[in-house]
DNA sequence: TGTACATCAGTGAACGCGCGTTCACTGATGTAC
DNA sequence: TGTACATCAGTGAACGCGCGTTCACTGATGTAC
């Protein structure tokens, strides 16, 4: 390891303390966006509650830009990173049953600060192309890796079949999290039932 | 007419001058708020889009927050009116046909300003419980529209589960919106037509 | 018909504050020779 | 082993700007008497 890696994001390199302070300032952000929402992750609020001057947080994220982007980018990779194995069965007993795959993508919702998060990025990757880009990206993946799961369970369905499948599925579960979380309602057990009847219908439910 | 009414919101009478005044300020400040979101929503911005001093739009709206919740409010209020008679039936040609009220659900959808204005919304009441309330009684309203709805096409179903059916379907279109708006992947033809049979279906399907 | 007065519409200047950004700087660390 | 140097970590002050809010003000309008 006597090559230097060059770590994600822009910045200095990112090796050794370097990386160090900047996953420790992008836990910080990341708190601060979670929380408090968009409005109140400044360059000053992240340093402060980082303990760390200001100049020297623009030392690794040079403009508010660079800082957003990194915190949004690390914060989708690491939800698909958390979704994957449930939908690829590359977690300890194969594949999940379709049922229980359901519960637990729910179950991410059940975090109040989880929804909000998600609804700031939303409303931020309304009005940035580039932040919507990585966004869409994000949601190709879960989309991508929800498609396979419903193959596995009907290999005879054709592909493009699938793939609409996986596209109302995520719509279906990405919606309810706005009316389970408190934001536009609250969660109800009765729906949460009906919600998960209809979502293992697209996952395995007849081709007709 | 004789007596003063008292107009919606805060801020001196709304008789008048004055009430066509408080509706072109609430204008632009829709306007503003569709097209470049809550941050850009500043009392200087809608005074100068109004071609207005900002003491006088003062004089409207003392505060950011009233001017923020007229505008909500009034978007909301203004949401609800426009599906209530597709749900309703009051309008003409008595209750649409789920197929067709689905499809005109989504056409609200394919302005992407609109979708905007939602995602903005969602991320406010996120992080404002005064605008969540705003928001969860819009959202109750819509429901309950819908639970009539499905009541009328299945009247045999009992109440609980048609409002159940309701919710589900709500979440259903309103999560659609994310990923048919480019904010989270963009409309597809096909995707569409699964979307209008799995709503369909919650609308009239099989009691069991 | 006239007048005094209250209310409303609209102006304009100023305030303090927090913001992103720029920049010159000091030490520490490691590396090349 | 020693030294020069480049790079990186971290500091601190200052900038100009846009923001929400406050406040005293001027005209216009309508109403009471």
């Amino acid at each position: 390891m006597t090559a230097k890696p060059t770590g994600p994001g822009r910045g200095p390199a990112a090796t050794g303390k370097g990386t160090e302070r900047r996953v420790l300032l992008l836990d910080v952000a990341e708190r601060i966006l979670t929380e408090s929402g968009h409005g109140a992750l400044t360059m000053r609020a992240v340093a402060t509650a980082a303990e760390v001057r200001l100049g020297h947080l623009q030392h690794y994220f040079p403009t508010r830009a660079d800082l957003v982007a990194a915190v949004l980018r690390r914060c989708l990779d690491a939800s698909l990173e958390r979704l994957a194995p449930l939908l690829t069965g590359s977690g300890p007993g194969g594949r999940t049953a379709p049922d229980v795959l359901v519960r637990r993508l729910l179950a991410e919702q059940d975090d109040p600060l989880v929804v909000r998060l998600y609804a700031e990025v939303w409303a931020l990757a309304a009005r940035d192309e580039a932040v919507a880009t990585v966004v869409r990206d994000f949601y190709d993946g879960y989309r991508s890796h929800v498609a396979d799961y419903v193959g596995s369970r009907q290999p005879g369905l054709p592909e493009d079949v699938r793939r609409v499948r996986a596209d109302v599925f995520v719509m279906l579960v990405e919606g309810a999290a706005l009316f389970r979380s408190g934001i536009a309602g609250h969660r109800r057990e009765s729906t949460d039932t009906e919600l998960v009847t209809r979502a293992v219908a697209l996952l395995e439910g007849p081709p007709g």
